[in-house]
DNA sequence: GCTTGACCTCAAGTTGACTTGAAGTCGTAG
DNA sequence: CTACGACTTCAAGTCAACTTGAGGTCAAGC
């Protein structure tokens, strides 16, 4: 029997069984079975879910995510929208690589408000040029919240 | 005069009027004066939303941002918080890294669910290794929504 | 000097992504 | 064969980040 239970894919995800839950009603990702009344799960659904939470951490929306690695694998976009969104994602790589810079700079920087800072200014001016991925709501990568600390109930 | 008018900041910033008042409410940007009744930013306040869009797209919450770039520019943390961070944000780019070449991968990849590309598998599977590196609640990056859509009450 | 447009305040509504609670159902250990 | 724990459903609640609406105010243009 290779169908991984809820509780399984949970414990070896870290998703917890509501979010689990919530994204089969969504249909992001989709349930083999029952047994008795538990969730029976393929074993790519862990590939999923790995997927799923570097979307979610490039903030893309679940639904855009759906769209691009629907519950059964088979993308719904055209390839032309792949390579934008990839491009867009480039920006966004750039745009927090040099975030991590001034990060760095600040935490060494002796200058009292870094916004006084040249090369900080600097810094950031440069990354100021379009970087807006996709993506509506909340904070971008609210994944580890209760993932780790073991909230869950 | 060197203020800038709310209008005036949020023309040159694209952030809605009302989500500069929202930012000045939760102190993450503040004011200087009115004219009439309009606020008046200084100018710096433009490299603060710079910033402020740089660390949404990273995955910050604005009470994170607020804490690492305060409405006076000077940082609440201690140094080596700033590392950590810049550390997280080091893998995060690792991960989205993995994704842009995944989409490139499945733009051009003729397998008909990349679940079964074994190269498309191999590329997540690398990467589900930590990527998570802070926040809390909806979507990753809700910035560019409005931003760009030109939707503003 | 009145109109108008863009701002103002304040409260309430919205959205996405979940979580929580109440009440119920199974399969397994004892 | 009874308990128990971990799941089940469904509705409602929560949280962050804004937006919207009602009702008001001001400075500039005609």
């Amino acid at each position: 029997m290779k169908f991984l239970d809820i509780g399984t894919v949970a414990e070896q995800s870290g998703v917890p069984p509501s979010t689990l839950r919530y994204y089969e009603e969504i249909g992001l990702i989709s349930s083999l079975g029952r047994h008795g009344l538990r969730r029976q799960f393929g074993p790519e659904v862990l590939l999923q879910l790995s997927l799923i939470a570097l979307g979610k951490s490039a903030g893309f929306s679940l639904g855009e995510i759906a769209g691009m690695f629907g519950s059964d694998g088979a993308p719904d976009l055209p390839r032309a929208d792949f390579h934008a969104r990839a491009d867009a994602l480039d920006l966004q790589i750039r745009g927090l690589t040099t975030l991590r810079n001034a990060l760095r700079h600040v935490a060494d920087c002796p200058a009292p408000s870094h916004l006084e800072c040249p090369t900080f200014r600097r810094l950031i001016r440069l990354a100021g040029r379009r970087s807006r991925p996709a993506g509506r709501s909340g904070a971008p990568t609210p994944v580890a919240r209760d993932q780790r600390t073991g909230k869950q109930g």
